[in-house]
DNA sequence: TATGAATGAGCATTCATTCAT
DNA sequence: TATGAATGAATGCTCATTCAT
């Protein structure tokens, strides 16, 4: 019981530093970028040693693709709720495309690195093989789970709209088709770059976003 | 005179360098990411010394400011002439998308850089003022030069969208707003991650995306 | 002409500097062994910056390796001349002796590391497979040039004692088995551990040396 | 009486401990070395924890160093046997040079790390003075007891030698002269380097060194 | 002008050792 | 007692930038 009780809390301790370490990482790579942030700057804002960072990750990598899985975890959890909601297609879309914007607004940036730094990328999907010398190890069972969540996500879109379709709601679209129109556009939304910032908040972004699909689709 | 000519051709011949530099350096920025790629590369890309890069160039930040303006300039002048044509403003819309997704299919990873990798932006835009020692000394005039390329463009899709809806081809839509909205659109399909990728073609790509977005403001 | 005097020039230059680096690298290593010793060791002692040693060698194995092989080539070479001198092959065998004593005596830690410290050993000659990282890339060309150096030597020490047998110098002993014999003298000599150290000068450990070896095979 | 006990108790457990430590740190030294051993893997095959180690050794050197002093304890205890038995001088340098290739045998890169790597050395014996900081305190009490114990080694060489010649086996030799001999040409057998290795299987090396030496001082 | 050479600052990662429980 | 956690100090290596010729 008491041994019970100890590891618990041991396990509960260890959760929750590399929360913390993983919340600090997120802080620094949003200001900074992947490839600026040094290891160093992580344990400053997580107030640990280097070394002790260390102890809680492999490398700089596994902070990275931890901090991505989890979004999208909870990303596809929130999404797969709003699917089950017992309302109208159009009202999910509204949802989704609400969350989705709202959700990374605070994230923008690992967004961003997502999306276009090629180191993190290469290293941790192993996509591209570099000639030279690719000294860490590949992260052969990560990406795995990572693309499932990734396609996870684009399905739950999919059967929105498709069921859209089905109730006539939307017009007669290609699902897919229209998932990655949204995908896309909530993409080009959230990846904004230096310029032109700002020009619409938050609400107004998602009710511009929303209308403009919805026009597109609706029946 | 004598001294004119040889000027002259000097004159050219370091802007022939120059050039060549700058194809070189989008090159390995294309495929490396802008952090991954050393002057080393880009030197060796262009086949030159690294020093003589730098008499060429100040940083490897200037480097990827002149790609990055090229480019804008060069897509302004495409976006102008093609608001210049006598044609049907759903037509231009189409025009521009095209030329905008062919054009950055080849620069997806430069494009990915403007979008994305935060120390070219902060050194170069000035935006964020990193707490550490900023060695590299602001380069006031760029970012103007640059901004007011950016601003040409928006507002020329603005201008095509607002005569349109004169014209009664759009419906009564926000130019600003549907100008805004396609921008965010044509960037999400360009910005695509490393999932879901090459799912459809150019082509394929080009027509979603116009006809989405027409069906969304045609009158 | 100026080219070739240039070029000349230079190539000079980079073989002083490279040649300067190890003499600065064999003289660390020789105090304070090779995991011991770091690169920013080697570059002060060389008087360069850590960043200039990278310039001339990959890697401290590499480094350490060209010394080895350097040794190894200067003993062949004296070797090869005292087997060529038209002298008793007693002598000869006094002469190898006293050189391989002589030779190695700034060089005994060198030497020491050639026969103990795994880690270069392994690295240089990828003799042991580790299950963990071997983040270093393999030498393959270098290891044969320097086991080939090796075997000449030992084969110069087998043709002296054979021809030794052959003009009835030495009795009939198996010319590499003697050879091996001497070979663990001489490094038994060399290798005295921390303790019992300078119990005889140089000369008196040649002369013991040879004297006991000589007995030990005189017709 | 009871406390008596269990402080035995307790003692024979830590001996026991420690021996197990030890043992697991040869293990690890052998396959290693010295530098490349970390006190983690030390610590893993011993199946303790690391700071469990700490507990039981005052650090990595330590650990060394009673590894170091029981084999030499081992090695005298062994020679000094060999010495009372009643059997002819020739006959006792036999069994040690049998004994101590065979001793060494297992523990070769043991035998290699005293001669070789210089941290250990220069930290255990204070021998070399780094000029940088050295941080672990010096050992004062240990080498002493080392000392004697290799000392006694060297002198029941000296003896049996010694004894041989009084006897009129061998001839008249200076025993300490042979013995330093002996020694060395012991070490060189043991210390082979990563070429020419396995040449000679471990009797045949007995034979070759014992004839050899035996030849050399044989009356 | 063009370039080979040089380097300061940095970076990811490791490890012997200490400490709190 | 035993150990998980924490860390300071290194270490091998890289790279943007400067300098001397």
């Amino acid at each position: 019981m008491k041994e019970d009780l100890r590891t618990e809390r041991k396990l509960h301790r260890i959760e929750e530093n590399k929360s913390a370490i993983l919340d600090a990482a997120e802080t620094v790579f949003s200001h900074k970028g992947y490839s600026q942030t040094s290891v160093d700057d992580i344990a400053e804002e997580a107030q640990f040693s280097k070394a002790t960072i260390y102890r809680y990750f492999k490398s700089k990598d596994e902070i990275f693709y931890m901090i991505l899985l989890n979004s999208f975890k909870e990303a596809y959890e929130t999404m797969a709720a709003i699917q089950r909601k017992n309302i109208k297609s159009e009202k999910k879309l509204e949802e989704i495309i609400k969350f989705t914007l709202s959700y990374y607004e605070h994230k923008k940036n690992i967004a961003r690195i997502i999306f276009i730094e090629k180191s993190p990328l290469k290293k941790i999907f192993n996509i591209d093989i570099n000639p030279h010398v690719s000294s860490s190890r590949p992260h052969p069972p990560l990406p795995q789970e990572f693309m499932q969540c990734s396609n996870a996500i684009y399905k739950i879109m999919c059967d929105v709209i498709a069921k859209g379709v089905r109730r006539g709601e939307f017009r007669e679209v290609d699902a897919q088709e229209a998932a990655h129109v949204l995908s896309a556009m909530m993409r080009g939304f959230l990846l904004q770059g230096p310029m032109r910032d700002n020009v619409y908040t938050l609400n107004e972004s998602i009710s511009l976003l929303f209308h403009y699909f919805l026009n597109s689709i609706k029946a």
